[in-house]
DNA sequence: TCTAATGATACCATTATTGTATCATTTGTA
DNA sequence: TACAAATGATACAATAATGGTATCATTAGA
């Protein structure tokens, strides 16, 4: 099982790079190289995290991203709604009928415990707390 | 994301089932009637849950299962580790080529320790607790 | 001996995820 | 001003995991 999905990965790892790159523009391109993502699927992380206000992108010649906030204003959470939408453990509609866990209820209360354990524990995490080394 | 997968889910009904009709034998035409679980997929699970000794099986007419075990000595960990392998928040074997992880490696330490939160809960709940009502 | 059950297993379908390709648009610079 | 290098948008394809079906052999009760 991943929690994290490949979109959510190479945001933290792509972002990470531009952390440590204040100041520089970054392409898709220097990434790429650097950190060996396949480039076309990541691109499309990138453009994402624009949108949502992660990143200032620049187009044309000598273009690329900056981070759009600071490192500690990132946290893995919101990487992973934007990628995963919401934190669940038991996804409970299958296609628009509900879910087969209403019937087992005592364990789907379990996980959802567990689940807000999980959130709590995400919503800790920054940005600037994956730079520490 | 689903923590359960639908053979865990199954499972646990299926053993919920027959644990609320100790003595009786229960064939996987009775649990299909009463539960709306799809037959063949659901037979699958009661076959592993008979090999891996939580049930006891009974061929032939008049055949089916039985709990091999008390209903506190289920649990879902167990459960878990049968139809989806070891608990893991992160697969970090791809194709048999290292993990893309190792390289955020502050990352990867965060959901590990998560992992363990998790699997600690989970190692707490057993058939028992689900019965409760 | 027929029927209803499990055991074993091969195969198919669906879905989500991951990844590629392409074209339009923008912008710095020779 | 034209070219090259970048992002924006989007359509399409490949892959893998999961979920599900079908079938045949075997067993055992009536």
């Amino acid at each position: 099982m991943n929690l994290l999905s490949r979109h959510t990965d190479y945001a933290v790892r792509a972002l990470l790079y531009m952390a440590n790159r204040v100041g520089e523009r970054v392409s898709s391109m220097d990434i790429h190289r650097d950190l060996k993502l396949p480039r076309p699927f990541m691109r499309k992380t990138l453009q994402v995290l624009q949108k949502e206000g992660y990143l200032v992108s620049v187009k044309g010649h000598k273009g690329g991203f900056m981070l759009a906030m600071p490192p500690q204003k990132i946290r893995l959470i919101g990487l992973m709604r934007i990628f995963q939408g919401d934190i669940s453990l038991s996804d409970c509609l299958f296609r628009k009928k509900l879910c087969r866990c209403v019937a087992v209820c005592p364990l789907r209360r379990e996980i959802k415990s567990m689940e807000a354990v999980l959130v709590d524990r995400l919503s800790g995490v920054s940005l600037a707390d994956l730079m520490v080394r």
